[in-house]
DNA sequence: AAAAGAAGTTGACGCGCGTAAAGTTTCTAA
DNA sequence: TTAGAAACTTTACGCGCGTCAACTTCTTTT
């Protein structure tokens, strides 16, 4: 390209030779036009560097191409992962993508639901705060854009879901660690930041029962979104005044298993499932991380791939079918149990 | 608000009783009319739930007020929460951040930096790919768009760097591990994703030198940004074929390092600065999980609040400032070494 | 080769807001 | 109280593109 600058699509007109009707049909949808005709303008188009203004186009189109992604907690690297995942399929898909974390703050989930709204995004995938958020915003929200919620349910909530199965990954997890050793506790905050801990707290209940063994709740103090600090403190004040009723602990997510491992090795306790160690330890989740951890974490697998594709999937559907109210199931994907040293 | 959907400033014009270019002031900035105005609209505002378009906006402004936050690679936690920091400071300073991640893709880059420029945004903090990025493109983007880079520096880049002062940190970290124990060997990866892991290593040397040490570099295999498998899989097979000449291991980030503690753990290796065990292991970054590996991990801190703040303020000043080319210094941050139970 | 259909052209209007000019009202200060 | 400044209103045009209607040119079909 020369570089010259052009600065609107009729100056590009005359240059290319295209009127502008044509150009924009071509801007809009490439396949839309004549072969001979795209060659013209891709040819134009690679001598003088010409882009339409964004903002004029969008102005008068009803939806854009763009669609959101929100992310309760951008900085935890499961939905960092997640994100990156959506990314990737949406720019394959040819949308473009716009990422938003509310930093663990529900004011700021309403704030980026509003801006989002003004920006008419096509579609949007939406993991929202859970507890904490605004649930009568996020329903006129998704009322008005097409949304599909993933990872964290809100009970009631009319739009498409797409998460995981916790009631199958607890089950699965709970048999395991019966099966090859004692019975677990259950460790979680508190505070549940969202409706998934509350599931998986009454999927180990159930689990426990039906093996027979008396299900046993750990819940350690804590607030906010640093669940490996959480874990890390209540861990050691857990260990110290022995709160565990068995050497096995299996924890609402790998993030407050992380801590609960850092705490053990502080507490000098040996953490695995060979013969000679204190406590066993799994979570819940297949954190990035987990893979890393001393000893590595045993865990549920979240298939981010599959979760990724069936949420765009819905979205697409929902995107492009005029009557959005029908599709409101849930999609459930079965977690895949990941054994490794810790348990 | 009852919700009545205003179409555009002109039907919210009428409503209000307030003129149309007096309301286009007041939403470009709310402190350039009366009080007594102000009060008016925005009764009116919470009565009638009308929100200017801001493609319409935006068409006719030179620039936005939305500010473009570039990272190489977001699942990456220590990217994650300088992204989060910058993000949460714009949002103080009346700025709306766009998050964008190359997810460690140079083309990528190029695509984020094209779409970005089309976007007319206020400014722009980039935290460049580094070796793999387009050059050529980034620097024309920076002569259009007001920008500071951040975290790694582009040689010969005229516009504005912010990061941290790696001579200063690794001279710190060496002189720190030699006075503790043993002089450390450097663990990096063959292949510098980024100039900070060249500079870390130089730094290391002449660190050594003037302590009057034999510096001892250890490369290992691998590509991409998946650092922690890495720095296992290399840790792996360096540790099996006794590749280290010391019991102290300094690696060239915390991402490394943690995959380097997890090898050891494996090879059934304790780590620790205490007496009895094998290696004594650092990284750098002060990555958010490295206060939870066992043992808790010994790093240089890179103050992300600093960074944060100063790259935002050079932004400011950027953006401010009609004659751009004349900020073109380096802003480099001591880190602060954090002692911990790897070394 | 003629007719039908697809694709392109010309011309024109509208979107919602920025912004300038000229006139009017309201505030500020002496 | 009153002049002068500041803020507001009215009017009008422009931004760059979407899109429609009517017409022309090119491609396809039998």
């Amino acid at each position: 390209m020369d570089g010259n600058k052009v600065r609107n699509m009729e100056e590009f007109a005359m240059l290319s030779g295209i009127s502008r009707p044509t150009l924009s049909k071509y801007f809009h949808d490439p396949e839309s036009v004549r072969n001979s005709t795209r060659d013209r303008i891709e040819k134009a188009l690679a001598e003088y560097d010409y882009r339409p203004n964004i903002f004029a186009m969008n102005q008068n189109r009803r939806t854009t191409n763009n669609i959101g992604i929100v992310v309760p907690f951008l900085a935890d690297p499961f939905f960092a992962e997640i994100a990156r995942n959506l990314e990737q399929r949406c720019i394959a898909a040819g949308y473009s993508p716009i990422l938003f974390s509310a930093h663990g703050d529900p004011a700021l989930e309403v704030e980026i639901l509003d801006s989002l709204r003004s920006q008419k995004p096509a579609g949007v995938l939406l993991a929202p705060l859970g507890r904490a958020s605004d649930r009568r915003h996020i329903e006129k929200f998704t009322a008005e854009v097409p949304t599909v919620l993933f990872d964290s349910r809100i009970p009631d909530m009319g739009s498409a879901f797409v998460g995981m199965d916790n009631t199958q990954s607890m089950r699965m997890l709970v048999n395991y660690l019966c099966e090859s050793g004692s019975p677990p506790n259950f460790l979680e905050m508190r505070v549940a930041v969202n409706p998934n801990v509350n599931r998986r707290r009454i999927a180990y209940v159930s689990a426990m029962e039906a093996l027979g063994h008396m299900p046993e709740i750990v819940r350690i103090d804590g607030e906010g979104w640093e669940f490996e600090d959480i874990g890390l403190q209540g861990g050691l004040t857990a260990f110290a005044t022995g709160r565990f009723t068995s050497n096995t602990i299996l924890c609402s997510n790998d993030r407050l298993a992380i801590g609960l491992l850092s705490a053990a090795y502080r507490s000098n306790l040996t953490v695995g499932r060979g013969e000679n160690t204190d406590f066993r330890i799994a979570g819940h989740d297949d954190h990035p991380f987990s893979r890393f951890t001393c000893p590595a974490l045993t865990t549920v697998s979240q298939d981010y791939g599959s979760i990724s594709d069936k949420s765009l999937e819905i979205l697409f559907e929902l995107i492009n079918s005029e009557k959005r109210s029908e599709i409101g199931s849930d999609c459930l994907f079965d977690g895949i149990l990941i054994p490794r040293a810790s348990a």
